[in-house]
DNA sequence: CAGTATCCCTCATGATACTG
DNA sequence: CAGTATCATGAGGGATACTG
C-alpha cells in the first residue's frame, strides 16, 4: 500500500468538495429553501402578516410541528419577523421582512418557468414511464 | 356526534390542499428541483455533456446509488438525455437537453439572489443564535 | 466503465398530548 | 391562541459488494 486507500481518496474529494459546496452561496441559498414547507409559508405570508394559525390553515397539510419549526427558521435567518401582542390571549403575527420580500420576485420565476414547461417535463415522465412498462409487470 | 371530529376535519382540510398543492404547477416544479442533488447535477451539466463517471467526480460527495438515480429521475423528465455509446467498454454521456437547458437561467437569479443577499441571512443567523446563547448553556 | 443489488441506519416528519 | 415535548415511523441516503 503505496499512498492512499481508495476510500481515503475519496473520503479527501468529499471533504474537499463538501468545502467547495459550503462556500458557494447559491447552493447555501438553495440547501435553505429548497426546504418542503419553506416555499409555502413564504407564499402564505406573501400578502401581508398573518397570525399563526392562519398560516396554519393556508397551508392545510403542514404539521404543528413543522410550521413551528419553518417559521423559527425563517426568522432566524432574517427572512421573516415574528411580533408578539401580550393580549390575552397572546397574539402572534409573523410577515416577510424586507429581505424576505425581496425573495418573492426569485419565486416568481420559477413560477414563470413552472407555468411554462410544467406540462413538458410530464408528459416527458409519462413517455418515460409507458416505454418502460408496456403492459402488466 | 352531531357533524364531525376535528381530525376529521383537519384530514378533510388536508386532503384538500394537497389536492391544490398538486395542481400548482409552481409547486410540482419546486418539488422537483429542491432535491439535495438536482441542482449540483445540473450545474455539472451545464457547461455541456459529461460522462457518468466525470459527473461523479465533479459532484464529488454524491455516492454512487445518489448518481444514478438524481439522473434517472432528470431523464425521466426531459432535462438530461442519456447516450449510450456500446464500444468496450461502455461508454454513456449525459447532457442537458433542450427543457433541461431553459432551467439554467432559473438558477441564475436563485445564484444572483444569493450572492447578493446570503450575506444578510447569515448574519441574522448569527444575531439570532448570539441573542439565545448569551454565555455557556 | 457504468451501473445494480443489498443492507443498514439516521434524520426528517407526523401524531399525540400537554402548557402558559 | 400559540406554542412545547415526546414518541414512533419510514423514507432517504450511505457503504459495500457484485455484474454485463
Amino acid at each position: 500500500m503505496p499512498t492512499k486507500t481508495a476510500a481515503e481518496q475519496r473520503e479527501e474529494a468529499r471533504a474537499a468538495y463538501d468545502a467547495f459546496v459550503a462556500a458557494c452561496p447559491t447552493h447555501r441559498l438553495l440547501a435553505r429553501i429548497s426546504d418542503k414547507w419553506v416555499s409555502l409559508v413564504l407564499v402564505a405570508l406573501a400578502d401581508g402578516p398573518r397570525r399563526y394559525n392562519e398560516v396554519a390553515r393556508t397551508v392545510a397539510s403542514i404539521s404543528q410541528k413543522m410550521l413551528t419549526q419553518t417559521l423559527r427558521s425563517l426568522e432566524r435567518d432574517g427572512l421573516v419577523s415574528r411580533t408578539v401582542t401580550p393580549s390575552v390571549p397572546v397574539r402572534v403575527d409573523y410577515a416577510l421582512t424586507p429581505l424576505g420580500a425581496t425573495l418573492l420576485p426569485v419565486m416568481r420565476e420559477i413560477k414563470v418557468w413552472a407555468e411554462a414547461h410544467i406540462e413538458e417535463v410530464e408528459s416527458a415522465r409519462t413517455t418515460y414511464d409507458s416505454a418502460r412498462e408496456p403492459a402488466g409487470s
